[in-house]
DNA sequence: TTGTACGCGTTATCAT
DNA sequence: ATGATAACGCGTACAA
């Protein structure tokens, strides 16, 4: 049972640079490289890997860090997607993958990522204040972004064009005929939650209707929506669009409960055609995002920047799509 | 900006020998201690893991192993759960986390597992055949299983009692007056769907029911339900009982298709509770099983035979819980 | 093409 | 209580 490169070495009569070399692919005779190849194969030799690190700076191991809110981690699926995204990539590539979710405080945090020998780091970025992403952007780490904020235009990131959407979805509800479109928000202080908002007053604006009489702050989270819908009703709508589809979900409720029938007197849209979205009653209109591409295309993001340190960030922006089913089924509201 | 060890120790006047006492607590004089601390302090110094690895033994890594079938990966929240417990017990004690989404073979992920130089592995065992748990057994890394099989009798692992509470379930729709009681049963070849099997076959013998006649294969899938459920229909039931709520939303819809209703025509009961359990029309009866506490078990374990690697192996079964929900309201069925 | 020898940053064992 | 110093296992200039 051979442990060590020396192990090796001796078992095939040579030395352990030239292990070494047959291992990392370096210049070694045909013959020399098959016999070494033949003892490496029936002993098993797995190179230690923190040896390996400590000699050669580089430990195939990128870090990703999940930092944020617990109900959100909870709410939906957003991770395991995220995560399956990522380690497609990764695991192609025989990277190693180290995981952090987050709630912990962000100092000791950041120090425990800081001191892994880790090669770089996915983060997610959806928070528009975050000493987190602000120390690791800082420190040597090649970085990826999931999400970003405006200052992290010198930054590699991977996020989606969230004003345009919600300016497509909130247009959609302009264009069967709604007038009082609500809008009930993601987490304030979130990146995304506040872009949505200017997409919705964006096309409100364009469509000649006032874009802040109907906007009321929600989390992201059901009970938000269905708090937001309650609170729109009272105000009089015809249509609500929902900063994603956990507070859509809950704002059908709310109307469900006020005998209001959904798109009839009231249409509905969200954001992120969770898989429920097209279960629900009625099917709920929605912004399609790839969460699984972002995550994937964050990891060759990094692999990239990786591969050629001097190449500078590299910005990826995804598509989405609305998507329209029956929760704004066309027609001019009944009330 | 003191980067190794002796920076420090320069800064500080004493030898490495010393700094390294002050970190990892030796015997040090209070006066030189306090000194040490300030440069640390001051210096922002962080060990390098890689050196510390390679001269203790010990990485301070564990590694999760989530080696399933993708569709199961993204089918429910199972993951995002399971992660959070086992996050929150590794973050609290200042162990790092590996992570492997498992679609690759056995053996690729095996060999770079073992290589990583982890201090014990987490992994799930779902399969009744699966070399990679049988691997992970026969190495020498401590392992601790989420769900087990009957051969892992001398390991550490977290289970729930899957034939007691598939029993109880069961036992639940007997009571409501059900004679003809299906069952979709989870992936034939997991332990959990095997074992539920098994309870609903105990509860149908005990009821004095034919305990074989309505038995459709699943495999924990929305579509597995529906064509289950589609099946045992055609054959006449008055209750399902679906191996988890995913199968049971497929059943329900496939229900409501037929214009059966849900639970005067036929009774339905799931597995899991998952949050959409609640909200389905009618609110599905499952049995609840806490992910996320498995997760914190299964970390708890394994830093349990870390800290004590002769004392033996540490099993531990999770209670669960019958929710009784509309789904399964009392009655005789109508037909 | 192959071998020698040094360095990577810690921990741990001896002396002192 | 503190300081040398030898591992730990591998990568890699440099020499041969």
């Amino acid at each position: 049972m051979a442990r060590t490169l020396d192990d090796v070495a001796a078992a095939s009569g040579v030395s352990r640079a030239t292990v070494s070399r047959v291992i990392n692919g370096g210049p070694v005779a045909e013959t020399t490289r098959r016999r070494v190849l033949d003892v490496l194969e029936e002993t098993g030799f797995r190179p230690n890997r923190a040896a390996r690190t400590l000699a050669s700076g580089r430990s195939g191991v990128v870090g990703v860090v999940l930092h944020v809110d617990p109900h959100l981690l909870f709410g939906d699926r957003y991770f395991s997607q995220l995560l399956q995204g990522i380690s497609d990539v990764l695991a192609e590539r025989s990277t190693g993958m180290m995981l952090w979710l987050g709630h912990r405080t962000r100092e000791e945090t950041l120090d425990r990522i800081l001191s892994m020998s880790l090669d770089g780091v996915i983060v997610t970025a959806h928070n528009i204040r975050d000493t987190l992403v602000d120390g690791l952007l800082d420190s040597r780490l090649p970085t990826v972004l999931i999400g970003h904020r405006g200052a992290d235009r010198a930054a590699s990131f991977v996020d989606i064009d969230n004003v345009t959407a919600a300016d497509i979805a909130t247009s959609h509800l302009v264009s069967i005929g709604r007038r009082r479109i609500g809008h009930v928000t993601g987490a304030r202080g979130t990146f995304s939650a506040e872009d949505r908002v200017t997409g919705y007053r964006n096309a409100l604006r364009r469509a000649g209707l006032p874009p802040d009489e109907l906007i009321v702050d929600g989390d992201y989270t059901e009970s938000a929506g269905e708090a937001g819908a309650a609170e729109l009703v009272e105000r009089g709508v015809d249509a609500v669009f929902c900063a994603n589809d956990l507070a859509a979900r809950g704002a059908l409720r709310a109307l469900h409960e006020r005998g209001l029938h959904v798109p009839e007197d009231v249409a509905l849209a969200g954001f992120d055609d969770l898989d429920f979205a097209a279960h629900l009653h009625p099917p709920l209109t929605t912004v399609r995002q790839s969460i699984r591409q972002q995550g994937a295309e964050a990891a060759e993001s990094l692999l990239h920047v990786l591969a050629d340190p001097g190449g500078g960030p590299r910005r990826v922006i995804l598509p989405t799509e609305l998507v329209v089913r029956r929760s704004t089924a066309g027609g001019v509201p009944r009330n």
